[in-house]
DNA sequence: CGATTATCTATACAATGTTCAGATTATGAG
DNA sequence: CTCATAATCTGAACATTGTATAGATAATCG
């Protein structure tokens, strides 16, 4: 909530490169990711149109950055979920699990449209996915239950892969009302079987 | 192949309605979903731009009528592979089940663009996902697994769900960068593992 | 045939992405 | 403090976009 030195004295912005990406999520949670105007997201902010070509080469490139911000903000909003859980041992790596797994598909059901920015082609992912930070946390999640002795190593292997799979599928089919909402519970059952759970 | 009454004799095209949609799913395929233009589809076909407004409403409109077509074509994909396996039985089925999710995701691989058209919001998909060819699909196989003894009635309940999820989730998610593109088979294992198959 | 209707074009307009020359302000060396 | 230099933003311009409207062309059917 702290804001910077971003009081616009007239000219200079301050810190207008942030801005645009915040002004662009405002609108893209709007009107969608197609739809984004560049002039509108310059409005917003009281800048002129040509201001973002100093930060960003084009639209596109406005738009990937928005993605990257995003991308580590649905990663956030799972940390977030993570740490309320309070029990440890077994319980609690269950409780994680599954904690994760719902915020993932909460936070895409109150956001498509900055969910379908992410995944939907819009942004290039230049990180490797194992360096990712969605990536990292769900390997934690994984050891964690291995270590409880909730999942046996060999049903792990390339439980990542799985899960994220699963969980980003559903939320993405549900968002564009190809599966009904009620579905998801189903599918962290079916995530669970298929990792020898419990 | 066949070509309806569709000679351009100069002011009536004869079956432009789907000209346009053909030819967008060309420009589509090169450029993706975002970065269509009306007028470079009307181009295409060799019409003025404001022709197109007698088959559809506006640009969003033409562009899910595309998604209905592609939506089909992906379906018809997955028949296509089925209908190659021939053996019967156990065998028979595990095979189908199997070559309909490498067919999804091998045409995922190869047209990206229009992968992401269809799940990428850009289409209203109408019809009930129970209604939908894909789903009854999905239906079919499993039930053909329940049939051979290789899935129990108790596991299958709610594959469909699972089973796409993780097949779409694996899909979008390697097109994206954000998996290794040789994960897929381990998803493949993993649903099998949560339908307790084999 | 001829009139009616379906189909397509021409023209126009506001809005978009983008460029570039120049105006405004910050910065730092003397 | 001063002033040149660099950083930041504006203004105006251009080609391109989606779309509306009026009119041209052709198919259809009495």
């Amino acid at each position: 909530m702290a804001q910077r030195a971003a009081v616009k004295s007239s000219y200079h912005h301050g810190d207008l490169e942030s801005a645009l990406v915040e002004a662009a999520i405002t609108l893209v949670r709007k009107y969608g990711p197609d739809h984004l105007s560049l002039r509108a997201v310059s409005a917003e902010v009281g800048v002129s149109p040509s201001a973002c070509y100093h930060y960003f080469q084009d639209k596109d490139s406005l738009v990937s950055a928005v993605g990257e911000v995003l991308f580590q903000q649905l990663a956030e909003m799972q940390e977030q979920a993570i740490s309320k859980i309070k029990g440890g041992g077994a319980r609690g790596a269950k409780d994680r699990f599954e904690a994760m797994g719902a915020a993932y598909f909460k936070w895409a059901l109150a956001e498509p449209n900055l969910y379908r920015l992410i995944f939907g082609g819009f942004c290039e992912h230049d990180q490797s996915h194992s360096e990712s930070r969605a990536w990292k946390l769900l390997e934690e999640a994984l050891d964690d239950l291995v270590k409880e002795g909730l999942v046996t190593k060999n049903a792990r292997q390339g439980g990542e892969v799985m899960v994220w799979s699963a969980v980003h599928g559903a939320s993405s089919l549900i968002i564009e009302g190809l599966m009904p909402k009620n579905s998801f519970p189903l599918v962290i059952k079916g995530v669970q079987r298929s990792l020898g759970m419990k």
